[in-house]
RNA sequence: GCCCGUGUGGCGGAAUGGUAGACGCAGGGGAUUCAAAAUCCCCCGCCGCGAGGCGUGCCGGUUCGAGUCCGGCCACGGGUACCA
């Protein structure tokens, strides 16, 4: 799940850097840290090990905290956005640790899903050997990160120990209805006779056979998610620590809305049908209606279809191309007149045209509209093409009387051709008048409708969980035994052809009815890989179990109290959770509380880096790894390269750092602080060689002031100046690490390095200093703060030490730094006693020279002091 | 198209409506050194000799005071239901 997105390009400064300094590959790394990495990291680790400090036991002496990364997609190996998500992840786990809870902090693998079938059709193999192969690199390359993970809970989610749960699940929510069948509309490939993922289709063509792709009907299974279209609505407003940005989103995904229902009679009756039902958020504008138009999959089109070949030829050009939202909202507004025409509600006499449009879709609504061009958009597209009548319904109070006229639905406008409420009122007193007044004269009634549609969890592919049903001949759709779970993937499958291989598997699909024991077929459809992801947080807190969970376990370890991962998964990923949360505890596999089962959400961002290309033979573009450029030129030829601006690390365009390469050079402490330490963790941060370097020479520098320390005689001055500043350095670093402000912490310890530096205390009070530095520093770099601590004479692992206090008492100053403004510029500042009072105050500002001068001889019009932040003098 | 974000020095970025540019990088100057590396110290938004002026994507508004709030734009990014 775990991928990067483009983001807004931007030069770094690895360009200049590298021209100023020798020709050596710019990953050489820092002598100092790279030595010190070396020596400690791997020791720190295996002592953790030892200790079983992350290991994590239910203790309900202790509060619990659960936090999780979004868990990563095995593609092959890890990436600096890896590195920052689980550093992200990390620092709030040993944070949390350190000041008391008892913390799961468990790592999984998202391993089904679309490139491993890719990857055995490029080169062979199995997608189940690939997965595998890939999580032992991605593995090895985390650990020596020193991450605080449980790993002995460690999963993926192809493993049939895991899926086999999720298909006892989906006979559970089977039997609960929460689970059906229906017809749905799939990208086909009319070359590769297969169905194509969204992805797959480009420019309307599929991605290998090039053949413009069609949208085809196949019967696919849905998850009933419709069903809690309000609850996961009304429930965002309980989500008091998830960004706004994603509750916002979720909302309007959902799409919640009230409207009209009501029907348009038919002038002519012999299609089948006397009336065509329309669904309306604007029903106050019904006297601006100027045509009916359809879905190209509405009964009545398919009936008219029948014996129009015009008409059917249109329908049957409606459904070409892709399936996707954005395609369908961009393509060209066409439709075709049917020839009939549809009788007013509100005056018999008044007829409008019917006709079919391709840009109404079946799935919403009724799948019929009625359109009025003056003010909506997309209708007086459609009006001006066809030539159909506009006609305006309410104008701007103002006056102005361009169309479309589309205000929101807030803003009070006059009708003009109205007919329920008041002549001047916002769009949404006319829509609730409107409704009234229909339903009080017979025309339709209220309805409330979502956006948001049914999950279809059908896939036509083999790397993914078999949907664990059986099709019987007398039984029809039967679920598998529980006690035949899992029902397993076959391992003698081939991609040599394009499709699904379980299709085509000559003995899978044959089995025994569970319920008849007669002959009887599997179903072939996997299910959709947002399943799997959907309870995998669950599944972490009994991750061996027998049951998908345990009562147990899931009471004490669930919810998870802090979930980190990308903002690209705000709607699907995040919205499937809650609602498979919620189907859970309906099938009595999670608790009430769990309803909603992540209690607070972060969503950081990706990591970028600059592309450099160099030009081959035909002028075709030749990417280089950053490891392969210095001075602007590649290492082994001496050709120059162009620089790119930044772009997401993509390995296509080879401007991926390997972060094992980074560890290898200047430890993973380096990696650790630098990917935290620049931009805010919700935005993108650009790797750049100098900034790591640059981290590396600032650990060296803290690692070279513990030592010094140690070796300090006992007398010195100011220890009382360092004590009150190691205080405050406690609790604005502590705050930084309790809000996601990682950047800010850091630049807190880069401040109280430099005085700890620049301090004449003695050693009694320097060491304390050091010791709490390495103590605040070692969520970050956990590995040079333990050699720290060990060197001070800390007590046991620094991991397992409680979290520094600071004492109020040390934290107060009695003198306060008040800036003076004349006019709202900054002129002087004046620093005075805490507890001054404002007219003293007031006497001091009128005497200051900038003031005196800027008032040349005459009264200030007003003055503004607000205590203990700024003075303002309004001339 | 629609929904949601983001935009501040040469660069990454800081700033409960209250001193714009903390901290870091790059750059400049100095110390140390036979010399270099490493290290340490100082300077560093733009224009101006200076007084001072101008500055947070653009245009307008609210306010004693706007990077921050409101309205309208522009650019870029994420999502758009089968990429994960």
């Amino acid at each position: 799940m775990n991928r990067l997105s483009p983001r807004r390009a931007q030069w770094s400064g690895v360009w200049l850097c590298a021209l100023h300094r020798p020709a050596r590959s710019v990953y050489e790394g820092h002598p100092m840290t790279a030595y010190l990495a070396a020596n400690i990291e791997t020791k720190w680790q295996k002592a953790w090990d030892e200790a079983q400090v992350f290991l994590a036991r239910r203790d309900e002496s202790k509060p619990k905290y659960y936090v999780l990364e979004m868990f990563p997609y095995p593609s092959g190996r890890i990436h600096m956005g890896h590195v920052r998500n689980y550093t992200m992840g990390d620092v709030v786990a040993r944070h949390k640790a350190a000041t008391g809870f008892n913390v799961l902090h468990p790592m999984g693998w998202d391993a089904f899903g679309m490139p491993a079938e890719n990857a055995a059709m490029a080169s062979g193999g199995h997608p189940g050997e690939w997965t595998y192969a890939n999580i032992a690199t991605m593995r090895d390359q985390m650990k020596p990160l020193g991450l605080s993970i449980d790993w002995t809970r460690e999963f993926a989610t192809c493993d049939p120990e895991y899926y086999g749960q999720q298909q006892a699940m989906f006979i559970d929510m089977l039997s609960k209805g929460l689970v059906y069948r229906k017809n749905a509309t799939v990208n086909w490939d009319p070359i590769d006779m297969t169905v194509l993922a969204n992805e797959q289709v480009i420019d309307g063509c599929g991605w290998r056979s090039g053949a413009p792709v069609e949208r085809r009907e196949l019967t696919q299974w849905f998850f009933k998610i419709s069903d809690y279209s309000d609850e996961l609505l009304s429930a965002l407003d309980s989500l008091d620590n998830w960004p706004d940005k994603v509750k916002t989103m979720q909302k309007n995904w959902i799409g919640k809305s009230h409207g009209l229902q009501f029907s348009f009679s038919l002038t002519d009756t012999n299609h089948g049908a006397d009336r065509i039902e329309v669904y309306t958020t604007r029903p106050d504008t019904l006297m601006g209606a100027s045509f009916v138009g359809i879905s190209y999959d509405h009964p009545l089109a398919k009936k008219l279809a029948e014996d129009n070949a015009d008409l059917a030829a249109f329908c049957e050009e409606c459904r070409k191309g892709g399936t996707t939202e954005e395609e369908l909202e961009k393509a060209d507004k066409r439709g075709f007149d049917t020839g009939l025409t549809a009788r007013h509600p509100f005056d018999t006499a008044w007829e409008l045209p019917v006709y079919i449009a391709n840009f109404i879709l079946m799935d919403y609504g009724t799948g019929a509209v009625f359109g009025c061009p003056a003010h909506d958009a997309r209708d007086h597209e459609f009006a001006s093409k066809y030539d159909l009548a506009i006609t305006p319904v309410f104008e701007a109070m103002a006056g102005d009387t361009t169309l479309p006229f589309t205000p929101l639905k807030s803003e009070t406008v006059r009708y003009t051709r109205g007919f329920a409420g008041e002549d001047a009122q916002t769009g949404e007193q006319g829509v609730e008048r409107a409704i009234d007044f229909c339903e009080a004269n017979g025309v339709g009634q209220r309805v409330t409708k979502f956006r948001l549609r049914d999950w279809g969890l059908s896939r036509q592919r083999y790397w993914g969980c078999p949907i664990p049903v059986v099709h019987c001949q007398a039984c029809g759709v039967v679920p598998e035994k529980k006690e035949n779970l899992p029902v397993e993937l076959p391992k003698d499958v081939s991609f040599d052809l394009p499709g699904n291989p379980l299709d085509r598997h000559p003995t899978w699909r044959n089995c025994a009815c569970p319920a008849c024991g007669a002959d009887a077929l599997r179903e072939t459809d996997t299910m959709d890989t947002f399943v799997d992801s959907s309870w995998y947080y669950a599944r972490f807190t009994s991750p061996r179990a027998d049951t998908p969970t345990v009562a147990q376990d899931a009471d004490y370890w669930m919810n998870v109290d802090q979930y980190i991962g990308g903002i690209e998964h705000a709607i699907l990923h995040l919205l499937y959770s809650r609602f498979f949360a919620r189907a859970m505890n309906m099938t009595g596999h999670l608790p009430d509380k769990a309803r909603e089962p992540f209690n607070a959400l972060f969503t950081q961002g990706m990591v970028t880096h600059e592309i450099y290309q160099t030009r081959g033979d035909n002028g075709r573009p030749v990417y280089h790894l950053p490891e392969e450029v210095a001075q602007g030129k590649v290492i082994a030829t001496g050709e120059a390269v162009e620089i790119i601006p930044s772009a997401k690390m993509s390995k296509s365009k080879k401007n991926v750092v390997d972060p094992v390469s980074i560890i290898s050079a200047f430890g993973a402490d380096t990696a650790r602080w630098f990917v935290l330490s620049d931009s805010p963790p919700e935005r993108d941060v650009e790797w750049t060689a100098a900034g790591a370097e640059a981290t590396s020479k600032h650990l060296a520098r803290v690692w070279r002031l513990a030592s010094d320390v140690a070796d300090l005689p006992a007398s010195g001055t100011g220890d009382e100046d360092l004590i009150r500043a190691t205080h405050k350095a406690i609790v604005e670093v502590s705050q930084g690490f309790e809000s996601f402000g990682f950047n800010a912490s850091i630049a807190k310890l880069y401040g109280f390095t430099a005085v700890i530096s620049k301090s004449k205390a003695g050693k009694e009070a320097k060491s304390f200093a050091v010791k709490t530095l390495a103590q605040l520093m070692s969520p970050l770099t956990p590995h040079l703060s333990e050699e720290i601590w060990a060197l001070l004479g800390g007590t046991g692992l620094v991991t397992q030490a409680p979290w520094p206090v600071a004492d109020p008492a040390m934290l107060v100053s009695d003198t306060v730094t008040m800036p003076i403004q004349i006019n709202g510029k900054r002129r002087d500042e004046l620093t005075i006693p805490k507890d001054m009072p404002k007219e003293a105050l007031e006497k001091l500002v009128l005497a200051n020279d900038a003031v005196i001068k800027a008032l040349d001889g005459g009264q200030p019009k007003k003055l503004i002091v607000v205590p203990g932040r700024i003075i303002n003098v309004v001339i």
